[in-house]
DNA sequence: CAGCTAATGACAATAAAATGTCAATAATAT
DNA sequence: ATATTATTGACATTTTATTGTCATTAGCTG
């Protein structure tokens, strides 16, 4: 049977989700897992965050424009939405949301989902 | 000089933004664009959107998860938001808009732009 | 209409992201 | 500690989207 190991690449990749707490990209992830692992590839990481996805960890986060990133699925399955700082391309988490969406829809149409993306700049950067 | 010419392939995608009315991705407008002229190539769908978009014809619209669509400039000007039928995955112009996103921000950020998705199924495919 | 050349479209080439490969390593059970 | 084997990471490969090339076609001007 295939066994499930705990490498510290993978400890490595939780932890930084853990820490970071918000929707991270391939490259971010990679990049803060590196401070902790120097020698860790990205390959590995690549791996890491399918499983993770796979158990159920991380969930993925598609956003405008960009490239996809993750979050932990605890903090995906409460509804929320993202801000982009445009000068250093980081997402964050928004609590809230803003209601009377359904009055926006079509006739006939059928609505499921909703996706906010306010942009800007963030704290640090503005 | 650059002289610009008129040519049926240009006049074809133009005019299949303004007959569709929503946003189109390339292959789309490849799609659409062959309707008119049975050999137009998919190199000319690129380089005819390229020019509309440079002369301010038609804008970039980035979406979550997907490639990125195109609509005419005087749509785009007019503050809108936008609706993925996850069935035919096509996109629709939405009017209207939620307000208050401001109280969303967190304290230090500045809020510049936003983007709203709905995502359902469209009247044809509900 | 004739002539110039921008534009087309078939094809090749590139870029960027994700995945396959495999010898070496390290996590787990005994 | 030892054996087993999942995992790692360097490297190659694939994939998909976009752009380069260039002989041919077709807009535009005079």
């Amino acid at each position: 049977m295939s066994e499930k190991r705990q490498t510290r690449q993978l400890q490595a990749v939780r932890k930084v989700f853990e820490e970071t707490g918000r929707p991270l990209s391939i490259e971010e992830i990679h990049q803060l897992g590196s401070q902790k692992i120097e020698s860790l590839g990205l390959r590995t990481v690549y791996r890491a965050v399918r499983r993770l996805q796979e158990d159920g960890e991380i969930a993925i986060v598609t956003v405008p424009g960009g490239s996809d990133r993750y979050e932990l699925a605890t903090v995906a399955s409460m509804h929320h939405h993202h801000f982009h700082c445009t000068a250093c391309d980081k997402f964050f988490d928004i609590h809230g949301c803003p209601g009377g969406l359904n009055k926006l829809v079509p006739k006939g149409f059928k609505l499921n989902h909703h996706e906010l993306t306010l942009s800007g700049l963030c704290a640090s950067c503005a």
